[in-house]
Order: C-alpha cells, then sequence, then structure tokens
DNA sequence: CTTCCACAGGAATAGGGGGTCC
DNA sequence: GGACCCCCTATTCCTGTGGAAG
C-alpha cells in the first residue's frame, strides 16, 4: 500500500512544488472570460448599446450573433452580460442571464430545461409537454419580475432539427411578452451557421432578427496577439517562445481564424511540454499537440458509439474507399452474424452512416452512377490502426474484429 | 433523348425509456 | 391507475432522382 504510491511521487511532488511552466491554466479553458477581449470592439460597443436598455428596466431588443467556429461569439456575449451584471448589481437590481447550447443540449425540451435551471427553478430532465415547461418558466418570470437575457448558443441547429414547426418554442419565446405581466426574456441566438436563417421560420425569424452582429474571422497576427494576451496570465514569463505563438496562429488561422482552435492548441502543447519536464514550450509541441487534438477526439467519439454504429464504422473500413451503401449493409450484416446481433434494416443503416458522416468519423457524399442508380460513396477517415485500438479496449465490440 | 437503377430520405407508426397531473 | 406528454431508436412503406447505359 505504501510502495505503490512511489511512481507517483514525482508527479506530485512537481505538482507541489510549484515547479510548472503555467501559472494559471484556467486562462486558457474554453470557458474562461478574459478581462479584455482584443479586435472585438466594435461588437461588444454594438451588443453594450442594443442591452443597455435593461438599465431601465425594459426589455432590449432579440440579438443574433453569426460568425465562424472560434470568432468569439460566445465569448464576447458572456463578457458584455457580465458586465452588465456587475453594474447592476451596484446599483442593486439584478439580471438573470441564462445560457444553452442547442446542440449540447439536443433538443428544445432541454433548451428549455437549461433555461429553468439557470433561474433556478427545478424542472424534470424529461417528461413535460414542452407548453408547461414555457408556462412555468413564464409564471416564475412574471412573479419574480425577473430580468431575463438567454443566451442559446448554436441556435441553427434548432431550427434544422425543427420537426413541429406548429408549436415552436422560438416562436413562443420570442413572443414572451405577450405571456408576462412582468419582466421579460430577450434573446441572444449565436450561429456558426451563415445560411441558417433560410431554415428559420420566417415568423421567428422576424422578431429574433431585431438586431444582427457579425463577427469576422480573426487574421493570424490578430490570432497571435490574442495568443500573447492569455500567455501572460496563463504561462510563466518566457516559457513560451515567439515561433510556438506564430505556429499555433498559423495553423488555427488557416482556415478560418478559430481562436479555440488556436488556444486549445497552446495548451495541450504546454501540457506535453510540461510533461517531458521541457523549460518552454518549443515547436515541436504544438505538431504533436495538433495530432494529439484529433486522435482524442476521434478515440472518444468512437468509443461513445452504440455498437450498431461501431459495426457500421468497421464495415466501411473493411471495404475499400469506393463502397456504396449496399456494399457496406452486405458487410454488416456479416459482422453482425459474426456475434450473433440482431442486424438493423438498410433504411437505417442508411441513417447512421449519414450520422457517422457528420460527426467527421466517415465520408458519405452522394453519387449517381447513372443506370447503376443513386448511392452514397464511403469512405473511412479513421485510421484502421485507431479502430482496432478503440474496439480492443471495448469487450463487446472486440468480438467484431 | 429516354430509361431505369440503387438507393436517398420523408412520413407514419410502434415501443420502451422517462415524466406530470388528476 | 390512467390519460397525457417528451425523447430516442427502429421499422415499414413510400416517393423521388441524376445521369450513364441503351
Amino acid at each position: 500500500m505504501q510502495k505503490q504510491s512511489d511512481p507517483l511521487d514525482s508527479i506530485f511532488n512537481k505538482a507541489l512544488s510549484g515547479d510548472s511552466l503555467f501559472t494559471n491554466r484556467q486562462a486558457l479553458r474554453t470557458d474562461f472570460i478574459p478581462e479584455n477581449l482584443p479586435y472585438r470592439d466594435e461588437q461588444i460597443t454594438s451588443i453594450g448599446q442594443i442591452l443597455s436598455p435593461i438599465l431601465q428596466d425594459s426589455k432590449p431588443s432579440n440579438l443574433l450573433l453569426y460568425g465562424k467556429t472560434g470568432s468569439g461569439k460566445t465569448v464576447v456575449a458572456k463578457y458584455v452580460l457580465k458586465k452588465f451584471d456587475e453594474t447592476t448589481r451596484k446599483h442593486s437590481k439584478s439580471i438573470s442571464v441564462a445560457y444553452s447550447n442547442a446542440r449540447l443540449a439536443g433538443s428544445e425540451y432541454r433548451v428549455l430545461v437549461d433555461l429553468a435551471h439557470s433561474l433556478s427553478m427545478e424542472m424534470p430532465f424529461t417528461g413535460l409537454p414542452i407548453s408547461e415547461v414555457l408556462q412555468r418558466i413564464y409564471n416564475n418570470i412574471s412573479e419574480n419580475n425577473l430580468k431575463v437575457i438567454f443566451i442559446i448558443d448554436e441556435i441553427d441547429y434548432l431550427a434544422k432539427h425543427a420537426k413541429s414547426s406548429n408549436d415552436d418554442m422560438l416562436y413562443s419565446l420570442t413572443r414572451s411578452s405577450e405571456h408576462l405581466k412582468n419582466g421579460f426574456i430577450s434573446i441572444i441566438g449565436i450561429s456558426n451557421d451563415l445560411h441558417f436563417k433560410n431554415f428559420l421560420d420566417p415568423r421567428v425569424l422576424s422578431s429574433m432578427n431585431e438586431e444582427e452582429i457579425l463577427f469576422p474571422p480573426y487574421t493570424v497576427n490578430q490570432l497571435s496577439d490574442i495568443l500573447n494576451k492569455r500567455i501572460e496570465s496563463a504561462f510563466k514569463t518566457k516559457s513560451v517562445p515567439s515561433g510556438t505563438i506564430n505556429l499555433c496562429a498559423a495553423l488555427a488561422g488557416s482556415e478560418h481564424g478559430d481562436a479555440r482552435r488556436a488556444i486549445e492548441l497552446l495548451r495541450v502543447a504546454g501540457e506535453l511540454a510540461e510533461r517531458s519536464d521541457e523549460k518552454s514550450v518549443v515547436e515541436k509541441y504544438v505538431k504533436d499537440a495538433s495530432q494529439k487534438i484529433d486522435k482524442d477526439r476521434i478515440y472518444q467519439a468512437i468509443k461513445t458509439l452504440p455498437i450498431h454504429e461501431k459495426a457500421v464504422l468497421l464495415a466501411v473500413d473493411n471495404n475499400n474507399d469506393n463502397s456504396t451503401t449496399g456494399d457496406v449493409y452486405n458487410k454488416y450484416q456479416t459482422l453482425c452474424k459474426k456475434i450473433s446481433l440482431d442486424p438493423l434494416t438498410q433504411r437505417r443503416i442508411s441513417g447512421l452512416l449519414s450520422e457517422l458522416d457528420t460527426q467527421g468519423l466517415i465520408n458519405a457524399s452522394i453519387i449517381n452512377k447513372g443506370r447503376h442508380g443513386r448511392t452514397k460513396k464511403i469512405s473511412s477517415l479513421v485510421p484502421n490502426e485507431t479502430i482496432v485500438k478503440v474496439f480492443n479496449d471495448d469487450p463487446a465490440a472486440n468480438l467484431l474484429l
């Protein structure tokens, strides 16, 4: 019992002695809100102006924020609301800020549950009619005269997955004032998808879109500046060479100036450097970090897949890169037979293939082969060794190999 | 130019998980 | 307990379709 801790001792000692490259890891977390946000003054001012009626206790316009991932939408929104919260507190008023990510929440219902929880209401995680949840929230707001700002992140997800457009939750929320005697609820919608307006119910759009603000992607130079600011608070001085910073910025900027990605690269690179007892985060670790992030993401994604989807993924991997839905389905069926699992129907597999495609684990594009029909051209995006590794760690999937 | 394949993907339905309220 | 409701998976049935073969 006593001896077991030996290999851990050095790790613990290192952590305790404060002999770390980091001075404040928090500053590199995705939910960290820094004291100032470079290159977003314009957006901050606009949002501030649009929301300023809060200070006179009246309802601000609804607001839509557009921009690609990592362009600062979420952090700017949270930052501004934090400032408002501080100010209103000073004048012994208060606002309630609720946040929900529609994609992570997964459904309208759970977005509303997030909202309810932010208002410290009890709410079962499933079971109630949506109208009932809305009614309870409205009652709470009315009774306590609450001023609520509700941030709905990745709101495009709701628009695209709307099934019954008749009792639309967004529709109701945007007209909440009709149900409220006191208080109000304003919505800040955040979307990565610049075209998502096309999917949105026009009635909702007209009331959602009272104001909109565009977030352009950061340039590589801007990313470097942002990283520098973060490094000041996150790392010991002089532990991150400028080459490393530029490489992070360049990698993250190559697509569309994704600050989240840049910061994540830096964090992981720092952790890798620290683990190898390095005194500074040299460039090499950025490349390692880039690979590690991808690998971890894929590993995690595959690991959490249900058994049928694992089988489908393996079927894709076993076939060659130009297989069709039919090919994959045949292979899948033989795999199922191997472990005596009841195969699902082809219709279902077609759907699962689309899911794997959106997860980025496979590539499934629709092609037409004329007389030979219309199908998906399917190829795996995961290296075979990764699949094997995950499956070996999973006693149920193991048998498929 | 027309045909016709091999599916895509929507709709209706069911069932099993969860819940509320009366 | 019964009448509702939501969510997810999965099935069955269905209509739609781009473009190479003919």
